[in-house]
DNA sequence: CGTGATTCTCCACTCCTGGGGAGACTTTAT
DNA sequence: ATAAAGTCTCCCCAGGAGTGGAGAATCACG
């Protein structure tokens, strides 16, 4: 069963529940990443399933760290898309590799000045500010 | 124009319009907040006009504060629903905003992982690595 | 060869925070 | 009184990452 592949010289591969199952995605989910061309499948059967290759449960395990760690599905296939770019050298993808850590240490950078402004807003914050008036919150000097 | 409602005693208020022009926002997302219970309107005009108190500008303030500090609208109508039973929402907004910072302290953390990997993965990159069998870029290995 | 499991495509729906526009009605200003 | 401006409700749209179902086709097993 796992040489089949070897008997004929013809393309063969994995169908999507057989990638599912070996991946624990979701079909559906499979066939949204492949609809977003974040796992191009291999090619179609006679039929038209989709098959996919080995290198796909790689490539899974790929997104899935990426994914794990905040990447959104179009960050990721940018990504990808540099990886498949077999054509260009590896410069080039030296050059989207330290643009992507640009654009984390942006995003880092941001989220620390907005973790710094609710920091000091609690520093000062009183457990039981006098009510007065109609003030919501003392607190906050809205 | 100011004191409109002074001479007669009867309920009055500032129609969605004007409280767009005095906050800011645009009417649309006035009716949304309305519809949501966000932002309670005093009542109806005769032709069915919303009408709004002068504290809703107060109330849009607290609202907008809240969003600025990454709460959501839900968050914030905990927050309000507290207030509106006649406490003041302090303590349900420190844990709201601690709850926040937790987020963005885990989403740095994460960032900052992906951004050591990425910068392992150039650490040990080759400008010009021999190409072996599949591999398109020998750098990138999935 | 039949039957059940798998897969196909297409469409709709989720959550969130609104934006855009249609068509009808109310209010305001001249 | 009439025209213009404001407001009403209702419905569709976005993006992000899928999930669910319908109906049709295909595959695998006995």
């Amino acid at each position: 069963m796992a040489a089949v592949g070897i008997k004929t010289g013809i393309k063969t591969g994995m169908k999507i529940g057989v990638l599912a199952g070996r991946s624990g995605l979701p079909v559906k989910t499979l066939r949204y990443y492949e609809d977003l061309g974040l796992l191009p499948a291999i090619g179609r059967s006679e039929g038209g399933y989709r098959l996919f290759a080995e290198q796909s449960l790689r490539r899974l395990e790929f997104i899935r760290r990426l994914k794990t760690l905040g990447l959104s599905l179009e960050e990721i296939q940018g990504c990808l898309v540099v990886h498949d770019a077999g054509d260009l050298p590896c410069a080039d993808i030296q050059i989207q590799l330290e643009r992507q850590i640009g654009r984390i240490d942006a995003q880092i950078e941001e989220l620390g000045q907005l973790r710094q402004e609710l920091q000091g807003l609690l520093a000062g914050w009183q457990s039981d500010p006098a009510k007065e008036g109609d003030v919501i919150c003392p607190n906050l000097r809205v």
